[in-house]
RNA sequence: GGAGAGAUGGCCGAGCGGUUGAAGGCGCAGCAUUGGAAAUGCUGUAUACGGGUAACCGUAUCGAGGGUUCGAAUCCCUCUCUCUCCGCCA
């Protein structure tokens, strides 16, 4: 959510950026502002009555004289509603309004108007030379270690098993990114799947994305699209932070639920796109003026684990026109897949400023003051698709298997999966 | 699921329908005292919205929402959550 302040004191300013990543939110911006003035004026007429109701009742001081003073008030009780009633209209079409408002694009964000114009940051890695890759699904369901058939029997399309080895290798890669990331001092959470609709609010998935999420029915719960949210949210409305603690780096393993409204027949073979996946993830809850090089920290620790996989991938800088809702920057992690001749996102890190923290009431005490953090996020890393990355770029040309990457060998007992 | 108890500021804990945004204590911050500290003393310590260059002022908030009243933390209704006991259960 952005703040009202900002936008009543500098409406070219935040018509600027939203243009830049869909012209329509211009529109948006001047509808807030039209309704944030009504609003105020009504306000202030409410809340003279409302100074003037209490005087007089506190002016009432025996029985005697109440009579002249009760039919008074009476009056202004009558008007007060009024007003009352109307800028409770005005605040529900405003709240309405700015929830479906995205961040402010950083300046340091690259203008775009979809995803062909975002950045190559840099490349890593050699990519296995190849000549005839097989794709992932092909090589595992001949290991017997994925299955997709019988389990779309259990759930349905884009669900998919791990077996034997296969589900091993899973548990190592989980085992293995969360020793890494408590290595690197993260605390590690292990929270819910299950999240009240309010802290999806906060993090920016309600309410506009609400046909990408799993809702439970008669209730105000959702499966988690990511542990993003839990991570973001566990501190949401509490007591705020102390700025000593700050920053907080969180981490969380959880399978991750959506929906995948709206990309039907994309992706439809193989780990890409399930609607069930494991995700280890990493949140940095920090002070504004932190957060940018916090950005950077994350995005590295993300890294270091593709590269101690030795897993070819690439960093992208999201331009405006890709760039998630809550997003400020955003960095994608993309690992290379052999048989698909291309990279694929496995990480998005983000920079949410004080988006997230705003809808959340996500504050610390500086200076006896309460302020906003800042938050950010990113997967560290996709777990599924950390597995078929793995089997795509370690398989064997002469034979049915891969290798086991040398980090994972310790965790699995085993050098190879043939 | 059945029965009961409760929800007040960062925490504990008062609170007759009317100077109660809320006593008192703890905690925290500043100042004094000290060679330094402890102890002590004094002062200050909620949030949101609106108005004002500012000092400051107005309004709202005592789990949430509705109601009664000139006036509600205090009375009434509904909901949510927490705790205790019983039942069931990974």
């Amino acid at each position: 959510m952005l703040d009202l302040k900002l936008i009543r004191q500098n409406p070219e300013e935040v018509k600027n950026a939203l243009g830049q990543r869909k012209p329509e939110y211009i529109k948006a911006i001047d509808d807030i502002l039209v309704i944030d003035e009504k609003k105020r004026i009504i306000q202030q007429k409410a809340d003279a009555l409302k100074s003037q109701r209490n005087s007089l009742s506190k002016s009432i001081k025996s029985k005697e004289e109440a009579a002249t003073i009760q039919a008074q008030v009476k009056n202004i009780n009558a008007e007060i509603q009024l007003l009352d009633q109307e800028q409770a209209n005005l605040n529900e079409s405003l709240e309405a309004l700015v929830l479906y408002i995205p961040n402010l694009p950083g300046t340091d964000t690259p203008f775009g108007k979809n995803e062909t114009e975002n950045q190559e940051v840099h490349a890593w890695g050699n990519k296995p030379i190849l000549n005839s890759p097989k794709p992932h699904w092909e090589i595992a369901e001949a290991l017997g270690i994925l299955d997709f058939e019988n389990t779309s029997r259990l759930s349905g399309s884009r669900f998919s098993s791990f077996i034997g080895l296969g589900a091993k290798l899973q548990r190592a890669l989980i085992q293995f990114m969360l020793d890494e990331a408590i290595e690197a001092d993260y605390l590690e959470l292990s929270p819910p799947v299950i999240i009240q609709g309010q802290i999806l609010r906060g993090t920016g998935q309600l309410p506009k994305f609400a046909e990408d999420l799993y809702h439970i029915e008669n209730t105000d719960q959702y499966l988690i699209p990511t542990a993003e949210v839990p991570l973001t949210g566990f501190y949401a409305n509490g007591q705020a932070l102390n700025e000593a603690d700050l920053p907080k780096k969180l981490c969380a393993y959880t399978p991750c639920f959506r929906s995948e409204a709206g990309a039907a027949g994309r992706d439809t073979r193989g780990l890409i796109r399930q609607h069930q996946f494991d995700k280890i993830e990493l949140v940095h809850i920090c002070k504004p003026e932190e957060s940018a090089i916090e950005h950077e920290k994350l995005v590295k620790q993300a890294e270091s684990i593709l590269e101690k996989l030795e897993l070819p991938y690439r960093r992208i800088l999201l331009c405006t026109g890709d760039m998630g809702f809550s997003a400020s920057k955003c960095y994608d992690l993309e690992v290379w897949f052999p048989a698909q001749n291309q990279y694929r996102e496995i990480s998005s890190c983000s920079n949410c400023t004080d988006f997230q923290a705003r809808r959340l009431n996500l504050k610390f005490k500086r200076d006896n003051k309460n302020e906003l953090v800042h938050t950010l996020n990113g997967s560290g890393l996709a777990v599924g698709r950390t597995w078929a990355a793995i089997v795509e770029n370690y398989q064997f040309e002469n034979k049915l298997g891969f290798k086991i990457p040398t980090v994972l060998q310790d965790y699995m007992k085993l050098s190879e999966i043939s």
